[in-house]
RNA sequence: GUGGGCGUAGCUCAGCUGGUAGAGCUCCUGGUUGUGGUCCAGGUGGUCGUGGGUUCGAGUCCCAUCGCUCACCCCA
């Protein structure tokens, strides 16, 4: 038991998850890569102000989820909570918008939030994210929907749900808010004091409540999808139509909303049953008002996010490749160390993957060892002036070679 | 922040109504006086999360505390 452990709600990437995780990486890199979207990194932390007019000041995440920190200097920083306001941000600042709009960027980063971890939450998570800045095309939104839709296939993740909603505007949502605020006050009788204590504070929460007269009271509120302006609702319709058209399922979730205040028009979310509490594995939205908000002129844009760790969990094996090791160097003798040296650094020059022997093993555990990583071959390095036993580990043959014939005898991969 | 579960070797765990620590795996060495995968033997490795208390004696009982974990909340 250490002294020292990890952070709460940190935790360690060992070798055999770095793999895991490798693969994820290729597989985004695959996915988005293929759409045009281009990899992007920005900074681990930003002013605090970026976050508290991006991601809006009366979110959870901006209110007590964020690690913020004096740089010494007066100046107020924040690690990044979330990768979305940055990468408008850096949009903004290196003048993308004379770009081919739209300027499409994907990211895989770590985030952090000072939650209560639990399963599938941490307090530095991992995130792939897309971003297509500057088209308020219903295509761009579907594509992007697509996009995660194929990551998280791809990727294996199991029991996956698409629910999809749409938000309208800023505007329509702030009128929707107030109606549905004051049918919850007109109807308190029917609620559930938990829900009814949080109707002005979080409103939308009313509708998965699990209370049976809350339930039955809800039937009758209104809902924010037969609010949506025209032309708003225009929108959501096309999107509908070109998903239907790709045979994507989802759900339609009229009482779907999202942590972040930029959202608006379409929004959706990956979940899968394979998860705990934590179910939701990507999701996003249009933000086409974000933009404005960091000082830019109006740019609509939409995007999403899907937790790395959330995604692994709910995957079943991803096939790691065994990394091999072409050639494992052993020493017969402690004055052979500085020949086998040699072979080994020479080797790698070469282009193969070689190992020596670094822990002063005898030489039955050298082959064990050599054995247990994988070695396709082993050279036995002799003292000065003899031979190299050159032992095939699959075989199990092995013959005499001067120490520079040994390189090419394993590149030529013949068996002896 | 609140509630449930759990904290014994690197890992997975055993340890009954209290008698001052075990197994399997891993790792190392030897059996093969310079050679792998099986087998056999041996060894390294633990202030039993921490601090108090009860007791002749506590891993085992009591209290506190810390940590992990699941859930609420919220979200990736």
């Amino acid at each position: 038991m250490s002294a020292i452990q990890a952070p709460r709600g940190t935790f360690d990437v060992l070798p055999a998850d770095a793999a895991r995780r490798a693969v994820l990486e290729d597989r985004a890199h695959r996915v988005l890569g293929a759409a045009g979207y281009a990899r992007i990194e920005t900074p681990t932390f930003e002013a605090t102000e970026l976050f508290a007019r991006g991601v809006g000041e009366s979110t959870d995440i901006v209110q007590k989820e964020m690690y913020t920190f004096d740089d010494g200097g007066g100046r107020s920083l924040t690690l990044r909570p979330e990768g979305t306001a940055p990468v408008c941000r850096a949009y903004l600042e290196h003048g993308m918008h004379k770009l081919a709009q739209p300027v499409k960027l994907w990211y895989l980063s770590s985030f952090y939030r000072a939650e209560a971890p639990q399963r599938g939450r941490y307090r530095q998570f991992w995130q792939v994210g897309a971003e297509a800045i500057g088209s308020p095309s219903a295509e761009t939104d579907a594509e992007l929907i697509l996009l995660l839709a194929e990551l998280l296939g791809t990727v294996g993740v199991r029991e996956v749900r698409l629910r999809l909603s749409s938000l309208g505007t800023p505007a329509t949502r702030a009128e929707y808010r107030e109606e549905l605020t004051a049918f919850l006050h007109a109807h308190e009788d029917g609620l559930s004091p938990e829900v009814v204590s949080r109707i002005d504070l979080n409103p939308m929460r009313a509708f998965d409540a699990d209370d049976r007269s809350t339930a039955a009271t809800m039937r009758d509120a209104p809902l924010l999808l037969d609010r949506l302006a025209p032309a708003d609702a225009e929108h959501f319709a096309r999107v509908r139509e070109l998903l239907d058209a790709a045979e994507q399922p989802y759900e339609l979730d009229p009482t779907l909303v999202r942590g972040l205040d930029y959202y608006a028009r379409t929004v959706f979310e990956f979940a899968s049953d394979a998860l705990g509490a934590q179910s939701g594995v990507g999701g996003g939205g249009r933000y086409d008002g974000l933009i404005e908000q960091l000082g830019g002129s109006p740019t609509p844009a939409s995007g999403w996010a899907a937790g790395v760790e959330r995604m692994l969990l709910a995957a079943g094996d991803l096939p790691v490749a065994a990394e091999a090791v072409d050639l494992f160097v052993a020493q017969a003798a402690p004055e052979a160390a500085s020949g086998a040296f040699a072979l080994a650094h020479e080797a790698r020059h070469a282009g193969l993957r070689a190992q020596m022997e670094l822990a002063g093993r005898s030489l039955k555990g050298q082959l064990r060892h050599a054995d247990r990583v994988g070695a396709r071959y082993v050279a036995i390095v002799g003292p000065p002036g003899e031979g190299v036993g050159f032992r095939d580990m699959e075989s199990g043959d092995q013959t005499e070679l001067e120490a520079r014939s040994v390189i090419a005898r394993v590149l030529r991969g013949s068996s002896l």
